[in-house]
DNA sequence: CTCTTAATTGAAAGGTCGTTCAACGACTGC
DNA sequence: GCAGTCGTTGAACGACCTTTCAATTAAGAG
């Protein structure tokens, strides 16, 4: 358990019976706000995907972190505050990942495939990630700043898929609405990620990913 | 506001200046334990629709039934059971409304179409109940009965769909692997509620249907 | 080494939470 | 009418919640 390492630190000094004037091991370290900021956010993180929005209290997040109880306050004006720090790193975690898997491809048929497997891919597509989106999903409706962090996250990522969506169209000649298809291809996402972090013993990722595959090939030809 | 029916109740009558003696109003009315189970789980839906899971407190839940807060615990053994109340009463009206959709048809085709209708006809897909269904999903990693309850339910649907993909696809004499077009709607349709649910701005109902339809009929032919 | 700064602690305040239970009183059967 | 049954109330309890803040003290500057 995390939390009481500054106790057990001390009562390792007092065992080894130091003496008062002897340098004794601080009580506690200093941070870089940003550095501590972020174990924090880290920590909420951790917290979600263990316990949902349950577990995301004060006290857990703090146990969690290894700090203080007052400590969470001093970096963000409130649990709200934090929530919104939460889904800010979560989403930024994603769209960096999908960067960084769009990076060396051109073909927009490759961008496609790329989004889908990055999607389903180890790094993303695992309970413990699905389960914060979860949780924040729960929040959403609830707190203004999430739901504005939501629509332009989403708004975002329907408009990159819709723009690929289009390339391949225009180059295979197909008369489609590229973000009717988007929108089918996001929700068919989601929809994944929701009913896999629910019972992931019903369907694998890999056959997640083909569903994908299976729709795009309907909808756009060979995939 | 409701919950303090029984203070006006009683104010109304010492303004009326009714003798002690004279036939006074009752300070609260019995009811048969079926139906007062039935209130205080309308009451926790209507409270989760309202405020999410955060709204599901016990003093929310019975000043929306209109009880006292003793009275919750001598009909749930505690407050996780009324939330499994809660999901069994949502999953029977679901159910129960599929089943008068479906009730009139027997092509499989018709059953299909039927299937998606429901899911996105007025009485399913509006804010309040899909928020109900969002807050439910948030809970079901962390309570045991809610996970067996869902995946009972989940199961039971895509039987349901797989069966009816397989007929149409045996008439049509077409290939394909009914259980994957199954999991692909049924997760298409719960992706599609869910960000309709999180920013109903972005598409209509009607576009969330023809995104299903659209599925099928790539996979199935016309439709 | 001393002074200064500000990151950190931990106790305390003030709520709200879920649950319990003794007392009340609305109804039923006699 | 009367008595018994049991649905209902509401106060009380202990646990836990978030936020505040004065005191502490680690760490950098002079």
């Amino acid at each position: 358990m995390a939390g009481n390492g500054t106790i057990e630190r001390l009562k390792r000094r007092e065992a080894a019976g130091e003496s008062e004037t002897r340098t004794r091991e601080p009580r506690f370290s200093r941070q870089q706000p940003d550095v501590r900021r972020q174990q924090i956010v880290d920590a909420a993180v951790r917290c979600l995907a263990k316990g949902g929005v349950g577990a995301f209290t004060v006290s857990a997040i703090c146990a969690e972190a290894g700090i203080s109880h007052g400590l969470i306050n001093h970096y963000f004006a409130s649990k709200e505050d934090l929530l919104v720090a939460v889904y800010e790193k979560v989403t930024d975690g994603l769209a960096d990942f999908t960067r960084t898997i769009l990076a060396g491809r051109h073909d927009p048929e490759d961008k496609l495939r790329a989004i889908v497997d990055a999607s389903f891919s180890g790094e993303i597509f695992h309970e413990s990630n699905l389960a914060v989106w979860l949780a924040l999903w729960g929040q959403v409706r609830n707190n203004p700043a999430l739901r504005a962090a939501h629509k332009e996250l989403y708004d975002g990522y329907r408009h990159a898929i819709g723009h690929q969506v289009r390339a391949v169209a225009q180059r295979r000649r197909l008369a489609l609405n590229p973000a009717r298809l988007a929108l089918s291809l996001t929700a068919l996402i989601d929809g994944l990620w929701l009913e896999w972090c629910l019972d992931p013993t019903v369907f694998s990722p890999e056959e997640a990913k083909t569903a994908c595959y299976d729709l795009l090939q309907a909808r756009l030809g060979a995939f």
